[in-house]
DNA sequence: ATGTACCGTTGTAGTAGTGCAACTAATGAA
DNA sequence: TTCATTAGTTGCACTACTACAACGGTACAT
């Protein structure tokens, strides 16, 4: 049955992210911070977002996300400026320390497991192949 | 460079479990409880363990599992009973109603992805096998 | 202009989880 | 016996997160 391997498939997925490597406690040392402001950070790495965009991606509400974000600010990782079109909104954007952080966030997260690492190249093609096409079908 | 695959390999499977299937807040309010008791009933349905053993697991401290299991046998899902050898510890373990609350939390966890069920045939036989290999290394 | 809706902020209250200290009871070694 | 160690428990203090209410400032349609 394919379902079944499909759910085999999930099981192990699973396992190999959360509990053989997570990463989570490990990259909250080393940044000194929580791990949503760790999220926050790598959300706002690849551009700048509103605080209510933020506050969606994060899954929390705009109060809390507030609060991250002065966190963040305070310590200089990112700045908070006027939206130019629409003067309620802030647009929450990294600063340069605060890129370096995600950085470090990212090689952390995105260090492969060696299992990953020491797999024969076919085998890890295939894999690449198929978590490509997973990612692109949307759901 | 392989290790860039590697890294592309490892951030999709991350995106995948912890992003686009995040099934926390579900399980949890399925079950009516914090995740740290789901994830302890999830691992005392294989088989009783000493609290000790299941601090361990659950990654937390001694006086926190104590709270937690409390908590659970409260509900009637796991019973404490005194260990035949060592009459310091305590074997925790789950009663058929804990049973049926953990089958209904795999079943929500592990119910795969609907891009995972769409996957052809091949594509997921190769996703199996390879899953299988990383599992089998040890890390 | 006016009513409605939206954005970010402040505040408050509660839950979840972490970390540490101290205690009892039991084990095991000297 | 005595002593060090371990298992579970209780208690306390703290951080992290969630959820909601309310407010001022702004946008926008009418």
């Amino acid at each position: 049955m394919s379902e079944d391997v499909a759910a085999r498939v999930w099981r192990g997925m699973r396992g190999l992210v959360l509990e053989r490597h997570e990463r989570r406690k490990e990259v909250c040392d080393a940044l000194g911070m929580s791990f949503i402001r760790v999220k926050a950070l790598r959300l706002l790495a690849p551009g700048p977002l509103t605080l209510r965009r933020l506050a969606e991606r994060l899954a929390t509400d705009a109060p809390y996300t507030t609060i991250v974000v002065a966190d963040l600010e305070r310590r200089g990782l990112v700045e908070r400026a006027p939206h130019p079109e629409d003067r309620r909104a802030k647009i929450v954007s990294i600063t340069p320390e605060g890129v370096t952080a995600a950085e470090l966030a990212e090689r952390i997260l995105g260090e492969p497991p060696s299992a990953l690492l020491a797999l024969d190249p076919a085998d890890l093609d295939a894999l690449d192949r198929v978590i490509a096409r997973l990612l692109a079908a949307g759901s």
